[in-house]
DNA sequence: CACGCCGTATGAAACATTTCAAACATCCTG
DNA sequence: CAGGATGTTTGAAATGTTTCATACGGCGTG
């Protein structure tokens, strides 16, 4: 520490007068090493400010101890709950876990994931633009675990944890319907997101069921997931002629209801009673709005728990098959689909 | 790929018929090898599939690709904006960026820079649960840039990247007091937060100087900057006799103050004419609240950028030296403190 | 033709660790 | 006291790169 250059097995060996195996051994397999040349060592590691050199030791050992979650849209607040749970789970395991952000970008998707080979991870985690880009069944091809988030990939070639979004939009259009609604907008879009287009249909497939004409269920498209998608969702919802406006919107997710709610309020509107709001996800600031929001809440943390097991599964277990849990999001009711209430 | 191992450069020389160092030379020096064994050499690594091992790498040449950025709080959003910055910087630079998050925890904070020194990183960001604790010292003498961010560090050690947060605290409070307010609260806590002492100390500043009576200046404390926090500091508000209750409160982060105001309306309080409210950081969800939040606007992204910049300065500059910088907030008005003012 | 030069290619050394067979020491057993 | 058994330590090999001094081959110059 002191000439410079960081010190070294080598180093801490000579200094202890001891080999550099056993300098390992103390590290690795202390129970091997005699307690008084172990505490030895020990002390010339402090004494010389050892730190062990996690490339050389990857290297050698071939394996690394590294996981990685690479997000969809890290302005999502949802993301980051879900990378908290893998984060337990990987801190449990003793791993690291290395968050990257593609921001909805396949080109920026493949970079990181080509830099994350590069770093040979024990496993990737990733919400993907597109769960069936070939580049994610190649890395799975090359023995990396690859586990899906919040998506489910085709064909069973992967891990994936998610939800069961059709479920999702069935639950939440089948409550604003309980409340006694019989026209309501379906916010939300790009289509070729994934969860986007589940979401929608259960809202149809309920609707149907339900025996209510297809028409008054209006599907209002977005260009994105985020708050001023929503106020501009807002804007179009608003410019409907009153009679045959909806009086209920289920929101593709959180950010677009916070939108949508915030655009309406200001618009004079009363939430819920002129316009009852769901949204999807329950991040935090859904209950924390200033009418909390009604919201079909995914177990994050336990989503992101979940995934991080099965990519360890996968990494050390070799009878390991693919699985795709699915769970069940559940509809938290809050004041702005249900009038007067206290809940939450 | 195909006998389970993943190809080295030696099976890609051995395919091309070449030797390792032109393999290397063709990845790091492609001008010196000769057009055609080097497309020969590209054409075997796409054949094998060759991935190069960044352990390797880093071990020989000493110096990682990567750079960390230690985040204090995961579930608030300002520091995600920030990192957002930091990893556009780092995109630039051709490096990875690891994020972890110490989730104010000290002890957890330690483990994980322990973590990156052994990985090696080029540098670290960070904004620390505590700016004087002796190992980030420990790790800026080892050599590896410390870089702290929101904070500035004791005794020019380290550089930093901050905002003047006393000069916030005296804008938001000076903003509330030309809009009238003879009574404010000041919300946050805990006081071990350098950020939150600094920014109550800007508030008490302003008020002494405009001549206004030391006791018309409530604080609040809270136990954390959370959103349940600021729900909680709305309880106690409403607790105080109308007469002597505050018209208005500045509250340190914008997390308390979504809590105020969500409790506040839910009281039956109106916003701004009954209670006017001023947030901290400007974080998006800001901007989307039911009644838009005025707040002292941090520049989150630009905070980040310019720490990435400094701490690269200071792996790649001999001539470094250390730097301070300070960052001037900015008061964005909104409805939140402003009568029928359709800002934003 | 000898010489030096230039553009390419080579192969060994170095990086910091882990692993593993072998050496060594110590003690016990018969 | 020979022969194991047990417990500890050793030293060399191996991991996949990059670097660097060296070698090579062809070409132009004197």
């Amino acid at each position: 520490m002191v000439n410079g250059r960081t010190p070294s097995v080598k180093d801490v060996a000579r200094s202890a007068g001891v080999s550099l195996g056993t300098v390992s051994n103390v590290m690795n397999r202390p129970e091997v090493v005699s307690p008084t040349t172990r505490e030895r060592v020990e002390r010339a590691m402090v004494e010389l400010g050892f730190v062990r050199n996690e490339s050389a030791r990857q290297l050698r050992a071939g394996t690394s101890r590294t996981l990685a979650y690479v997000m969809l849209d890290g302005s999502n607040p949802f993301f980051h709950d879900v990378s908290q749970g893998i984060e337990l789970a990987a801190e449990e395991a003793d791993l690291s876990l290395f968050i990257c952000n593609s921001n909805g970008r396949s080109e920026r998707e493949e970079v990181l994931l080509d830099r994350l080979m590069q770093q040979r991870v024990q496993g990737i985690l990733i919400t993907p633009v597109n769960p069936d880009a070939p580049h994610l069944a190649e890395i799975s091809r090359r023995g990396i675990p690859v586990v899906i988030v919040d998506r489910v990939g085709a064909g069973g070639l992967f891990c994936s944890v998610a939800v069961d979004d059709v479920l999702g939009g069935r639950i939440a259009v089948e409550h604003l319907a309980e409340q006694g609604h019989t026209r309501v907008a379906v916010v939300g879009g790009p289509e070729s997101i994934g969860q986007v287009r589940e979401r929608v249909e259960g809202a149809r497939q309920i609707w149907a069921e339900l025996g209510l004409p297809p028409e008054d269920l209006t599907y209002l498209p977005t260009a994105g997931l985020t708050v001023a998608e929503g106020r501009s969702a807002g804007e179009r919802l608003a410019g409907i002629p009153a009679r045959r406006r909806p009086t209920a919107a289920f929101c593709a997710n959180d950010l677009l209801a916070l939108g949508l709610l915030q655009q309406s309020i200001g618009a004079g509107l009363r939430v819920p009673e002129e316009l009852a709001i769901v949204g999807f996800d329950d991040i935090e600031f859904a209950a924390a709005a200033a009418v909390p929001l009604t919201s079909v809440r995914q177990p994050r943390q336990e989503l992101g728990r979940a995934a991080a097991q099965l990519v360890l599964d996968e990494a050390t277990n070799p009878d390991h098959v693919h699985q795709q849990p699915l769970f069940v999001p559940e509809l938290v009711a809050r004041a702005s689909t249900v009038v007067r209430s206290r809940s939450y």
